[in-house]
DNA sequence: CAGGATCCTGTATGATACTG
DNA sequence: CAGTATCATACAGGATCCTG
């Protein structure tokens, strides 16, 4: 990130164009790999349901690490909570703040965008494709 | 993501996480350092309005190659329209496709969550720093 | 069980130079 | 003007082992 070293002359507003800009942020934190799925799993779930395991096993693919990784990202941006038991051994539990609740609506919009298009810009890919090779 | 289909495209390496899931596939592409600006700047301009430098003079600091790379991305996509004239020196106008469009609803809502929520994040980052380093 | 510590790799990004 | 080509690098992501 950082693309410039100085900061923007102008405005300053919360502008796309600030190398400080909110948008950039967000983008960067939910265009890590794991993220936006966290996110939707833990919208889709109950505060008391989920813990590492268990989150692990619906998020097919991810590993401890990144799965730890991410969960920290967003315990640390107060998106998620991290509610500990005490036992041994011992059970954590997460789930969305209110906070990243709501993150959860423009991120679901997202989703529907995706499922309604992708199959369009498959096809525009395919067009490309067949000029580019053929 | 969408975890139904489980085709694998090369019929092997079963665990690879949905190589297919659409959500997956465009957070990945938006998730790029500048694509989504592309989109917004592009999204504000009129189609005959735009070429490639004063593309790169309203996204502060994209460099030439990546500015390149992102824009032929989104034209493969379909995202994005490329119009040359042919005269000397070339003139080539880049405008949102009507899918284009549409997608910038979706990044509209984001940008709109992130300027009213990124300070609340600031704010939470905040307090985890003092409780990692206090 | 829920992670932390380490090592390693692919790739997105960037700086620079060149071209039709 | 609108790109390509080449080289270099930082970092996200992953594999593996270790621990309270």
């Amino acid at each position: 990130m950082t693309p410039s070293t100085s900061r923007s002359p102008n405005g300053s507003r919360g502008d796309l164009f600030d190398p400080q800009c909110p948008t950039r942020r967000l983008l960067d934190r939910i265009g890590t790999k794991w993220t936006s799925m966290a996110v939707k799993v833990l919208a889709e779930a109950s505060p008391d349901e989920v813990r590492f395991a268990e989150l692990q096993r619906r998020m097919a693919g991810v590993s401890q690490k990144m799965l730890s990784v991410t969960l920290q990202g967003l315990t640390r941006d107060g998106l998620v909570d991290r509610r500990v038991e005490a036992t041994v051994p011992p059970r954590v539990y997460y789930s969305l703040t209110p906070l990243g609740l709501t993150l959860d609506e423009p991120l679901a919009a997202l989703r529907e965008w995706a499922e309604q298009h992708m199959a369009e810009i498959d096809r525009a890919n395919r067009r490309s494709d067949k000029r580019t090779s053929g």
